[in-house]
DNA sequence: CTTAAACTATGAAGCTGTAGTCAGGTCAAA
DNA sequence: TTTGACCTGACTACAGCTTCATAGTTTAAG
Protein backbone atom coordinates (compact mmCIF):
# COMPACT_ATOMS: atom_id res chain seq x y z
CA UNK A 1 0.00 0.00 0.00
CA UNK A 2 1.28 3.38 -0.68
CA UNK A 3 0.18 6.91 -0.03
CA UNK A 4 -0.19 9.43 -2.34
CA UNK A 5 3.26 11.55 -1.82
CA UNK A 6 5.01 8.10 -2.29
CA UNK A 7 3.49 7.76 -5.76
CA UNK A 8 4.15 11.34 -6.25
CA UNK A 9 7.86 10.67 -5.91
CA UNK A 10 7.83 7.36 -7.89
CA UNK A 11 5.98 9.04 -10.76
CA UNK A 12 7.80 12.58 -10.33
CA UNK A 13 4.10 14.18 -11.01
CA UNK A 14 2.21 16.71 -8.13
CA UNK A 15 0.18 15.50 -5.45
CA UNK A 16 -2.79 17.69 -7.13
CA UNK A 17 -2.54 15.66 -10.41
CA UNK A 18 -3.21 12.83 -8.29
CA UNK A 19 -5.77 14.42 -6.69
CA UNK A 20 -7.11 15.71 -10.27
CA UNK A 21 -7.04 12.01 -11.47
CA UNK A 22 -9.03 10.32 -8.22
CA UNK A 23 -11.90 12.92 -9.37
CA UNK A 24 -12.56 12.38 -12.80
CA UNK A 25 -12.11 8.44 -11.93
CA UNK A 26 -9.11 8.06 -13.80
CA UNK A 27 -6.99 6.58 -10.60
CA UNK A 28 -9.01 5.86 -7.24
CA UNK A 29 -6.73 4.40 -4.96
CA UNK A 30 -8.20 1.07 -3.66
CA UNK A 31 -8.55 1.76 -0.51
CA UNK A 32 -8.39 4.20 2.36
CA UNK A 33 -6.60 4.14 5.58
CA UNK A 34 -8.37 4.69 9.00
CA UNK A 35 -7.55 8.33 9.05
CA UNK A 36 -9.03 8.86 5.65
CA UNK A 37 -5.83 8.44 3.54
CA UNK A 38 -5.48 7.46 -0.07
CA UNK A 39 -3.99 3.89 -0.35
CA UNK A 40 -2.90 3.00 -3.33
CA UNK A 41 -2.39 -0.94 -4.57
CA UNK A 42 0.35 -2.34 -6.63
CA UNK A 43 -2.49 -2.86 -9.01
CA UNK A 44 -3.17 0.91 -8.69
CA UNK A 45 0.66 1.52 -9.64
CA UNK A 46 0.17 -0.46 -12.26
CA UNK A 47 -2.42 1.16 -13.57
CA UNK A 48 -1.07 4.26 -13.37
CA UNK A 49 2.20 3.57 -15.23
CA UNK A 50 -0.09 2.80 -17.75
CA UNK A 51 -1.61 5.95 -17.44
CA UNK A 52 2.23 7.53 -17.70
CA UNK A 53 3.07 5.62 -20.70
CA UNK A 54 -0.07 7.04 -22.69
CA UNK A 55 0.86 10.47 -21.83
CA UNK A 56 3.79 10.40 -23.03
CA UNK A 57 2.65 9.24 -26.07
CA UNK A 58 0.15 12.53 -25.70
CA UNK A 59 -2.91 11.27 -25.40
CA UNK A 60 -5.74 12.74 -23.39
CA UNK A 61 -7.00 11.68 -20.09
CA UNK A 62 -10.12 11.23 -21.00
CA UNK A 63 -8.57 8.48 -24.23
CA UNK A 64 -6.61 6.84 -21.57
CA UNK A 65 -9.45 6.25 -19.66
CA UNK A 66 -11.26 4.72 -22.57
CA UNK A 67 -8.36 2.63 -23.39
CA UNK A 68 -7.59 1.73 -19.76
CA UNK A 69 -11.68 0.54 -18.76
CA UNK A 70 -13.06 -0.16 -22.23
CA UNK A 71 -11.01 -3.15 -22.96
CA UNK A 72 -13.27 -3.62 -25.72
CA UNK A 73 -11.40 -1.20 -27.87
CA UNK A 74 -7.93 -2.31 -28.35
CA UNK A 75 -5.88 1.16 -28.39
CA UNK A 76 -3.86 0.03 -32.41
CA UNK A 77 -6.27 2.06 -33.85
CA UNK A 78 -6.16 5.41 -31.15
CA UNK A 79 -2.64 5.24 -31.31
CA UNK A 80 -2.51 4.86 -35.10
CA UNK A 81 -4.92 8.12 -34.62
CA UNK A 82 -2.73 9.79 -32.45
CA UNK A 83 0.63 9.27 -35.07
CA UNK A 84 -1.55 11.18 -37.90
CA UNK A 85 -2.27 14.11 -35.45
CA UNK A 86 1.36 14.38 -34.62
CA UNK A 87 2.41 14.42 -38.27
CA UNK A 88 -0.33 17.82 -38.67
CA UNK A 89 1.00 18.80 -35.78
CA UNK A 90 4.99 18.82 -36.96
CA UNK A 91 3.82 20.25 -40.16
CA UNK A 92 2.15 22.79 -38.24
CA UNK A 93 5.12 23.24 -36.59
CA UNK A 94 7.27 23.51 -39.03
CA UNK A 95 5.20 26.06 -40.66
CA UNK A 96 5.45 28.18 -38.14
CA UNK A 97 9.64 27.88 -38.38
CA UNK A 98 9.41 29.33 -42.09
CA UNK A 99 7.13 32.21 -41.00
CA UNK A 100 9.54 33.19 -38.43
CA UNK A 101 12.35 32.91 -40.60
CA UNK A 102 10.62 34.62 -43.24
CA UNK A 103 9.45 37.40 -40.57
CA UNK A 104 13.55 37.75 -39.82
CA UNK A 105 14.49 38.37 -42.86
CA UNK A 106 16.09 35.09 -43.65
CA UNK A 107 19.67 35.56 -44.82
CA UNK A 108 21.00 36.27 -40.90
CA UNK A 109 19.37 34.00 -39.73
CA UNK A 110 19.30 30.79 -41.31
CA UNK A 111 23.04 30.27 -40.38
CA UNK A 112 22.71 30.61 -37.00
CA UNK A 113 19.29 28.71 -36.80
CA UNK A 114 18.79 24.72 -37.03
CA UNK A 115 16.34 24.85 -40.01
CA UNK A 116 17.60 23.46 -43.24
CA UNK A 117 16.84 25.48 -46.52
CA UNK A 118 16.92 23.74 -49.73
CA UNK A 119 19.93 25.57 -50.65
CA UNK A 120 21.99 24.07 -47.76
CA UNK A 121 19.97 20.66 -48.02
CA UNK A 122 21.70 20.44 -51.75
CA UNK A 123 25.19 21.71 -50.91
CA UNK A 124 25.68 18.70 -48.45
CA UNK A 125 24.20 15.83 -50.50
CA UNK A 126 26.63 17.72 -53.47
CA UNK A 127 29.90 18.29 -51.50
CA UNK A 128 29.41 14.24 -50.57
CA UNK A 129 29.47 13.19 -54.07
CA UNK A 130 26.12 13.34 -55.02
CA UNK A 131 24.80 15.00 -58.78
CA UNK A 132 22.03 15.80 -60.25
CA UNK A 133 21.47 12.67 -61.79
CA UNK A 134 21.94 10.83 -58.13
CA UNK A 135 19.72 13.31 -56.48
CA UNK A 136 16.75 12.49 -59.10
CA UNK A 137 17.32 8.78 -58.49
CA UNK A 138 17.15 9.83 -54.53
CA UNK A 139 13.69 11.31 -55.07
CA UNK A 140 12.37 8.32 -56.86
CA UNK A 141 13.75 6.40 -54.50
CA UNK A 142 12.34 8.13 -51.63
CA UNK A 143 9.23 8.78 -53.17
CA UNK A 144 8.73 4.69 -54.65
CA UNK A 145 9.60 3.75 -51.00
CA UNK A 146 8.18 6.38 -48.45
CA UNK A 147 5.64 8.60 -50.08
CA UNK A 148 4.21 10.62 -47.15
CA UNK A 149 7.63 10.96 -45.37
CA UNK A 150 9.30 12.54 -48.80
CA UNK A 151 6.22 14.53 -48.67
CA UNK A 152 7.30 15.80 -45.19
CA UNK A 153 11.08 16.19 -45.86
CA UNK A 154 10.78 18.48 -48.57
CA UNK A 155 8.24 19.96 -46.82
CA UNK A 156 11.00 20.78 -44.02
CA UNK A 157 13.33 22.26 -46.49
CA UNK A 158 10.49 25.33 -46.83
CA UNK A 159 9.72 23.87 -50.61
CA UNK A 160 6.37 25.05 -51.28
CA UNK A 161 3.39 23.01 -52.21
CA UNK A 162 3.09 23.61 -55.85
CA UNK A 163 7.51 22.66 -56.10
CA UNK A 164 6.47 19.72 -53.87
CA UNK A 165 3.94 18.19 -56.09
CA UNK A 166 6.33 18.99 -59.33
CA UNK A 167 9.53 17.16 -57.92
CA UNK A 168 7.02 13.96 -56.67
CA UNK A 169 5.16 14.34 -59.65
CA UNK A 170 8.35 12.65 -61.65
CA UNK A 171 9.76 10.92 -59.28
CA UNK A 172 6.36 9.00 -59.09
CA UNK A 173 6.01 8.27 -63.23
CA UNK A 174 10.50 7.22 -63.53
CA UNK B 1 -16.14 50.92 -40.66
CA UNK B 2 -16.59 47.47 -40.45
CA UNK B 3 -19.15 45.56 -38.04
CA UNK B 4 -17.31 42.16 -36.58
CA UNK B 5 -18.98 40.40 -38.64
CA UNK B 6 -17.53 41.61 -41.24
CA UNK B 7 -13.76 41.21 -39.59
CA UNK B 8 -15.21 37.26 -38.79
CA UNK B 9 -15.88 36.82 -42.62
CA UNK B 10 -12.45 38.45 -43.52
CA UNK B 11 -9.95 36.61 -41.42
CA UNK B 12 -12.20 33.59 -40.66
CA UNK B 13 -12.10 33.19 -36.99
CA UNK B 14 -15.17 33.45 -34.26
CA UNK B 15 -17.03 36.23 -33.47
CA UNK B 16 -15.61 34.91 -29.60
CA UNK B 17 -12.89 35.14 -30.32
CA UNK B 18 -13.02 39.02 -31.35
CA UNK B 19 -14.99 39.72 -28.54
CA UNK B 20 -12.48 37.42 -26.43
CA UNK B 21 -9.65 39.91 -28.07
CA UNK B 22 -11.98 42.89 -26.70
CA UNK B 23 -12.02 42.33 -23.22
CA UNK B 24 -8.46 41.83 -23.45
CA UNK B 25 -7.41 45.07 -25.06
CA UNK B 26 -5.97 43.29 -27.65
CA UNK B 27 -7.96 44.63 -30.12
CA UNK B 28 -10.61 47.46 -29.08
CA UNK B 29 -12.70 48.69 -31.87
CA UNK B 30 -12.31 52.44 -31.98
CA UNK B 31 -16.04 53.42 -32.20
CA UNK B 32 -19.43 52.22 -31.46
CA UNK B 33 -22.45 52.39 -33.44
CA UNK B 34 -25.54 54.34 -31.71
CA UNK B 35 -26.86 50.70 -31.08
CA UNK B 36 -23.81 50.15 -29.46
CA UNK B 37 -22.57 48.11 -32.12
CA UNK B 38 -18.57 47.70 -32.38
CA UNK B 39 -16.86 49.52 -35.18
CA UNK B 40 -13.38 48.78 -36.34
CA UNK B 41 -11.58 51.12 -38.32
CA UNK B 42 -9.08 50.75 -41.05
CA UNK B 43 -6.25 51.11 -38.56
CA UNK B 44 -7.97 48.28 -36.55
CA UNK B 45 -8.21 46.18 -39.51
CA UNK B 46 -4.06 46.55 -39.87
CA UNK B 47 -3.76 45.81 -36.59
CA UNK B 48 -6.10 42.60 -36.83
CA UNK B 49 -3.83 41.27 -39.31
CA UNK B 50 -1.02 41.97 -37.74
CA UNK B 51 -1.98 39.99 -35.11
CA UNK B 52 -3.08 37.49 -36.74
CA UNK B 53 0.65 37.08 -38.53
CA UNK B 54 2.52 37.06 -35.05
CA UNK B 55 -0.44 34.22 -34.15
CA UNK B 56 0.41 32.37 -37.47
CA UNK B 57 4.09 32.29 -36.10
CA UNK B 58 2.24 30.45 -32.64
CA UNK B 59 3.05 33.68 -30.34
CA UNK B 60 0.94 34.13 -27.42
CA UNK B 61 -1.62 36.83 -27.34
CA UNK B 62 0.50 38.22 -24.07
CA UNK B 63 3.55 38.66 -26.42
CA UNK B 64 2.04 39.56 -29.63
CA UNK B 65 -0.07 42.26 -27.50
CA UNK B 66 3.30 43.50 -26.40
CA UNK B 67 4.69 44.04 -29.83
CA UNK B 68 2.50 45.68 -31.12
CA UNK B 69 1.97 47.96 -27.93
CA UNK B 70 5.56 48.59 -26.81
CA UNK B 71 6.96 49.76 -30.30
CA UNK B 72 10.53 50.18 -28.16
CA UNK B 73 11.02 46.32 -28.39
CA UNK B 74 11.57 45.18 -31.51
CA UNK B 75 10.24 41.92 -31.99
CA UNK B 76 13.43 40.33 -33.49
CA UNK B 77 14.65 38.97 -30.07
CA UNK B 78 10.83 37.52 -29.35
CA UNK B 79 11.13 35.82 -32.94
CA UNK B 80 14.45 34.16 -32.26
CA UNK B 81 13.25 32.66 -28.72
CA UNK B 82 10.39 31.14 -30.53
CA UNK B 83 12.21 29.32 -33.01
CA UNK B 84 14.40 27.71 -30.22
CA UNK B 85 10.87 26.97 -28.64
CA UNK B 86 9.67 25.46 -31.84
CA UNK B 87 12.95 23.01 -31.83
CA UNK B 88 12.06 21.94 -28.59
CA UNK B 89 8.43 21.22 -29.55
CA UNK B 90 9.06 19.15 -32.77
CA UNK B 91 11.61 17.16 -31.16
CA UNK B 92 9.23 16.01 -28.23
CA UNK B 93 6.36 15.53 -30.92
CA UNK B 94 9.11 13.17 -32.98
CA UNK B 95 9.87 11.61 -29.50
CA UNK B 96 5.88 10.71 -29.09
CA UNK B 97 5.98 9.54 -32.43
CA UNK B 98 8.82 7.05 -31.48
CA UNK B 99 6.93 6.00 -28.48
CA UNK B 100 3.97 5.05 -30.38
CA UNK B 101 5.54 3.08 -32.83
CA UNK B 102 6.92 0.90 -30.52
CA UNK B 103 3.70 0.69 -28.63
CA UNK B 104 2.50 -0.82 -31.67
CA UNK B 105 4.69 -3.51 -32.08
CA UNK B 106 6.71 -1.53 -34.63
CA UNK B 107 7.05 -3.62 -37.86
CA UNK B 108 3.30 -3.65 -39.16
CA UNK B 109 3.56 -0.25 -38.99
CA UNK B 110 6.49 1.61 -40.07
CA UNK B 111 5.72 0.31 -43.63
CA UNK B 112 2.15 2.84 -43.79
CA UNK B 113 3.27 5.60 -40.97
CA UNK B 114 5.15 8.49 -42.28
CA UNK B 115 8.09 8.00 -40.19
CA UNK B 116 11.28 6.62 -41.42
CA UNK B 117 13.57 4.94 -40.05
CA UNK B 118 17.28 4.35 -40.23
CA UNK B 119 17.29 1.10 -42.03
CA UNK B 120 14.86 2.67 -44.45
CA UNK B 121 16.31 6.02 -44.96
CA UNK B 122 19.99 3.90 -45.51
CA UNK B 123 18.04 1.72 -48.26
CA UNK B 124 17.10 4.78 -50.39
CA UNK B 125 20.70 6.36 -49.75
CA UNK B 126 22.11 2.89 -50.90
CA UNK B 127 19.45 2.96 -53.65
CA UNK B 128 20.48 6.31 -55.20
CA UNK B 129 24.33 5.19 -55.46
CA UNK B 130 25.68 6.12 -51.99
CA UNK B 131 28.31 3.82 -50.57
CA UNK B 132 29.37 3.72 -46.81
CA UNK B 133 31.86 6.27 -47.72
CA UNK B 134 29.75 8.28 -49.28
CA UNK B 135 27.72 8.64 -46.36
CA UNK B 136 30.28 8.85 -44.31
CA UNK B 137 31.24 12.13 -45.93
CA UNK B 138 27.69 12.62 -46.08
CA UNK B 139 27.51 13.21 -42.05
CA UNK B 140 30.77 15.42 -42.22
CA UNK B 141 29.52 17.49 -44.62
CA UNK B 142 25.90 17.42 -42.63
CA UNK B 143 27.91 18.37 -39.19
CA UNK B 144 30.34 20.80 -40.60
CA UNK B 145 27.71 23.05 -42.38
CA UNK B 146 24.21 22.63 -40.27
CA UNK B 147 25.67 20.83 -36.52
CA UNK B 148 22.20 21.56 -34.96
CA UNK B 149 20.01 20.08 -37.69
CA UNK B 150 22.08 17.29 -38.14
CA UNK B 151 21.23 16.44 -34.69
CA UNK B 152 17.40 16.60 -35.40
CA UNK B 153 17.60 14.95 -38.33
CA UNK B 154 19.33 11.85 -36.97
CA UNK B 155 17.05 12.19 -33.97
CA UNK B 156 13.77 12.23 -36.19
CA UNK B 157 15.17 9.13 -37.73
CA UNK B 158 14.74 7.44 -33.71
CA UNK B 159 18.40 7.25 -33.30
CA UNK B 160 19.60 7.13 -29.51
CA UNK B 161 21.39 9.93 -28.30
CA UNK B 162 24.21 7.99 -27.81
CA UNK B 163 24.71 6.39 -31.30
CA UNK B 164 23.86 10.27 -32.37
CA UNK B 165 26.82 11.19 -30.16
CA UNK B 166 29.48 8.65 -31.74
CA UNK B 167 28.08 9.59 -35.18
CA UNK B 168 28.39 13.40 -34.46
CA UNK B 169 31.95 12.77 -32.82
CA UNK B 170 33.62 11.13 -35.56
CA UNK B 171 32.02 13.04 -38.35
CA UNK B 172 33.17 16.35 -36.39
CA UNK B 173 36.94 14.65 -36.17
CA UNK B 174 37.81 14.21 -39.73
C1' DC C 1 -46.23 47.62 -41.90
C1' DT C 2 -45.21 43.64 -39.74
C1' DT C 3 -42.56 39.91 -38.84
C1' DA C 4 -38.93 36.76 -38.92
C1' DA C 5 -34.18 36.01 -39.74
C1' DA C 6 -29.84 37.50 -38.98
C1' DC C 7 -27.25 40.35 -36.74
C1' DT C 8 -25.55 42.54 -32.39
C1' DA C 9 -24.85 43.17 -27.07
C1' DT C 10 -23.45 41.70 -22.15
C1' DG C 11 -22.12 38.52 -18.75
C1' DA C 12 -21.14 34.12 -16.87
C1' DA C 13 -19.67 29.53 -16.98
C1' DG C 14 -17.12 25.73 -19.08
C1' DC C 15 -13.22 23.44 -21.30
C1' DT C 16 -7.97 20.79 -20.34
C1' DG C 17 -4.45 19.37 -17.21
C1' DT C 18 -2.39 20.68 -14.14
C1' DA C 19 -0.01 23.99 -10.13
C1' DG C 20 -0.53 26.12 -6.11
C1' DT C 21 -2.80 27.83 -1.77
C1' DC C 22 -5.61 27.33 2.35
C1' DA C 23 -6.97 25.77 7.03
C1' DG C 24 -6.82 22.09 9.26
C1' DG C 25 -6.27 16.66 10.63
C1' DT C 26 -2.68 12.76 11.49
C1' DC C 27 1.44 10.51 12.73
C1' DA C 28 6.24 9.25 14.04
C1' DA C 29 10.13 10.62 16.33
C1' DA C 30 12.82 13.37 19.88
C1' DT D 1 4.63 16.95 24.23
C1' DT D 2 5.84 19.28 20.68
C1' DT D 3 7.76 19.65 16.38
C1' DG D 4 7.60 18.92 11.55
C1' DA D 5 6.50 16.03 7.80
C1' DC D 6 2.80 14.30 5.84
C1' DC D 7 -2.07 14.09 4.70
C1' DT D 8 -7.23 15.95 3.87
C1' DG D 9 -10.84 18.50 0.75
C1' DA D 10 -11.91 22.70 -1.35
C1' DC D 11 -10.62 26.47 -3.72
C1' DT D 12 -8.25 29.58 -7.34
C1' DA D 13 -5.50 30.40 -11.52
C1' DC D 14 -3.65 29.72 -16.24
C1' DA D 15 -4.75 30.32 -22.16
C1' DG D 16 -7.63 30.93 -25.48
C1' DC D 17 -11.15 30.51 -26.47
C1' DT D 18 -16.52 28.31 -26.78
C1' DT D 19 -21.12 27.92 -25.27
C1' DC D 20 -25.11 29.57 -23.00
C1' DA D 21 -28.64 32.71 -21.56
C1' DT D 22 -30.98 36.72 -22.41
C1' DA D 23 -31.92 40.63 -24.86
C1' DG D 24 -31.73 44.60 -28.13
C1' DT D 25 -31.15 46.08 -33.49
C1' DT D 26 -31.20 45.89 -38.37
C1' DT D 27 -32.68 44.26 -42.69
C1' DA D 28 -35.20 41.77 -46.12
C1' DA D 29 -39.44 39.37 -47.40
C1' DG D 30 -44.22 39.14 -47.61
Amino acid sequence: MYTIGQLVKQFELSRSTLLYYDKIGLLQPSARSAANYRLYTKDDLQRMSQIFLYKEAGLSLEVIAQILDEQSNQPTAILEQRLNQLNTEISQLRQQQQLIIELLGKESLLRTSRVMDKAQWVAILKASGMDEQAMKQWHIEFERGLPEAHQDFLESLGIGQDEIGKIRGWARLE
